[in-house]
DNA sequence: TTCGTATTGACAATCATATTCATCTAGTGC
DNA sequence: GCACTAGATGAATATGATTGTCAATACGAA
């Protein structure tokens, strides 16, 4: 049904993916473009916006749509997962939770609803920022 | 710990609140404000926005933030609970999730994680906008 | 190498929400 | 009823993230 969107590879955009895979937690699009900046890549940050979001379509990043509005990207595994994230250093646990995938499904088409999708992310203070 | 925040009651807050009532799903500020504006209530933007917070904050209404970044709010049962959402319509079920709750808190201290909270929301298309 | 098209990036525009600040008013005490 | 004061209002302005514009550029197929 869909086509291939024939992604360009560019310099820009290997230092987005790289700048990414040197964090290890969700970074929002201007962390990210001072990153790539502060490595002394020149790109501009519409174009870090751009890349981010190809990305989060092609699935390489995850993102998260923060209680401000504010969007956060990581790199994460490519398997459908979700994330306990750490409100103090943002440090970030990828979970598996099959059952919560079955239940989604189960409760929406309980409810006749089709075509099912389901935002679950679980926020605390890791055991390191609780002291 | 805290202390009664002393919200006084005013006109343009029983005005939102109406308008909430009024509606069965989530709406946007933008939305209310202009609800509350086709009531022939004079209320501003500002205060309509203040007011959803202050609702909120009260645990009187449920918000959500959407993909896209905009915060939707709706008058809800205040007992804990979830959301499945139809993309089309926007009419919504209420959803109770035990097991979810559970594993949330599960999985976040088998983590070391403290203080949890979780996001849930699950969103289809409903039977009638299926067809 | 050539060419068509996707990509880039500086800048302006948009959009939701926050802040400011002068004015107003609910609720309290008299 | 009356004055008083902290919370509430709202018009205007600011903010901050994200998107749109469009001419210049560069990837990659031929």
């Amino acid at each position: 049904m869909a086509e291939a969107p024939a992604r360009r590879q560019t310099r820009q955009r290997a230092a987005v993916a790289e700048a990414l895979e040197s964090q290890g937690e969700f970074r929002s699009a201007q962390e990210i473009f001072d990153i790539v900046r502060g490595r002394g890549d020149s790109v501009g940050l519409t174009t870090v916006y751009r890349a981010l979001q190809a990305m989060a379509e092609d699935g390489q990043v995850d993102v998260i749509v923060r209680g401000d509005g504010e969007s956060v990207y990581r790199q994460c595994s490519p398997s459908h997962h979700h994330h306990l994230v750490c409100r103090s250093c943002r440090s970030t646990v990828e979970i598996d939770a099959p059952d919560v995938e079955r239940w989604a499904v189960d409760v929406a088409s309980k409810h006749g609803f089709r075509d099912v999708t389901h935002t679950v992310e679980v926020f605390g203070v890791c055991a390191r920022c609780a002291d």
